[in-house]
DNA sequence: ATCTATTGATAAGG
DNA sequence: TCCTTATCAATAGAT
């Protein structure tokens, strides 16, 4: 809405314009507390970097959205602030501890089990397998996530099999060319020396014994390299 | 000083204030970066605090000042959040935690910490993610397994649709013979009542009234659901 | 620390 | 997600 035609309405209606302050209590709606997350998710990582940099401070911010999502900023290394609060007299004390560290261990460790779970449930539904317990939406949120899957897997199929055309016709290519060289000097050795050549040796068994002395892999003869040649067919490898 | 005397003072005297906006850099003087340090970093972990209620969010907030003063801040635990990234799947390949409890009981945790990364490479695998390592044997494969899965969930939601339109099938039903028999209750009454009939008063009128009165919900009277029916439409629920 | 004009952040709505 | 605008909050500079 343009800004003339709202202040005509404003004008004219008196619109009531709900802004107001808000309580700081977990917000209901879900849409909404999206939105409030994405807002003010942004606000804080600004006020971390001005904070930073106005007073040279080192920071680490990490947040953790409701759905699990990672938010982190830390102006200097994140690792390298971790390392430096656990070194600090504050805490240091705290992973020395015995009894804290076991308690600690044991929440870390229920947590680790607990991801695994939940990623083998995932991945159970990524197969297709216990879909029982979803219901409708789920699902149809799911098959739009497979869907996309789906076609960037087949996307990169595509690519690599251009890719693979590609690398196969430029190996052509580069046999035809030595072949050719080859044949070349094939015949000059032919002509230099075509008055040696006996009755009853043909002068394609000669060729073979020619070539397989030069830097052409032994193990392919030039019968069999140029069948591939004249065929089109793909090289072995 | 009073709000009145200074405005006074300003409008007469064009007192020059120099509050203005500021310049995100270093502030050169150490006592007024010492006091917006102060200023700000309230500010930003009232920010972070707001955050964590109003979108349920974990945060884990360092700062340590130019002085090397450590202030920080969760809603949680600092441990629990710093472990929790450390499991992340952007984060689970620069494990930078060695003085931790991993030291001592390392074993255990790197089985399952490699698995989560198993896991999520998979995962990510699913969801068309990170396909360049695959060759295309692989690829192949794993479309098969994803066209697979496909199958399965539209089958799945398939089969969930067909219930639910064969239950709102049902309660269609179950909602025409209430209707018939109540219809029939009205039309015995009215057999019943008809002298009482006032000139007036139609019929209508009345079978709204008596069918107010029974075992419908009364926020829906006769004629709308009457509507419904003979539509064929969806019931609301 | 306290005050206040100004700048900045953001809730509601589209 | 981005845009807009009214309102609320943070804070720079002064005391």
């Amino acid at each position: 809405m343009k800004g003339l035609l709202w202040g005509e309405l404003k004008f004219f209606y008196l619109v009531k314009m709900t802004r107001k302050k808000i309580q700081i209590k977990k917000i209901d709606n879900t849409a909404a507390r999206q939105v409030t997350f994405s807002k003010r998710r942004r606000g804080l990582f600004k006020k971390a970097y001005e904070l930073s940099t106005l007073c040279d401070a080192e920071i680490a911010l990490m947040v953790f959205s409701a759905t699990g999502k990672l938010f982190e900023y830390s102006n200097s290394s994140m690792g390298q602030v971790i390392e430096r609060r656990n070194l600090h007299p504050k805490n240091i004390n705290t992973l020395d501890q015995p009894s804290l560290e076991k308690q600690l261990d044991g929440g870390v460790h229920a947590m680790l089990i607990k991801e695994i779970a939940k990623k083998n449930r995932e991945l159970r539904h990524m197969r297709g397998e216990d879909l029982q317990g979803l219901d409708l939406e789920e699902l149809q949120k799911l098959e739009k996530i497979m869907e996309g899957s789906l076609r960037r897997l087949v996307e990169e199929k595509g690519g690599k099999i251009i890719n693979e055309i590609d690398a196969l016709k430029t190996k052509g290519e580069q046999l035809i060319e030595e072949n050719q060289r080859l044949k070349q000097q094939v015949m000059s050795l032919l002509a230099g020396q075509g008055h040696l050549l006996e009755p009853g040796q043909s002068s394609d068994s000669l060729v073979t014994n020619i070539s397989s002395m030069g830097s052409v892999d032994p193990r392919q003869d030039c019968d069999s390299s140029c069948a591939f040649l004249k065929l089109g067919l793909p090289f072995p490898d």
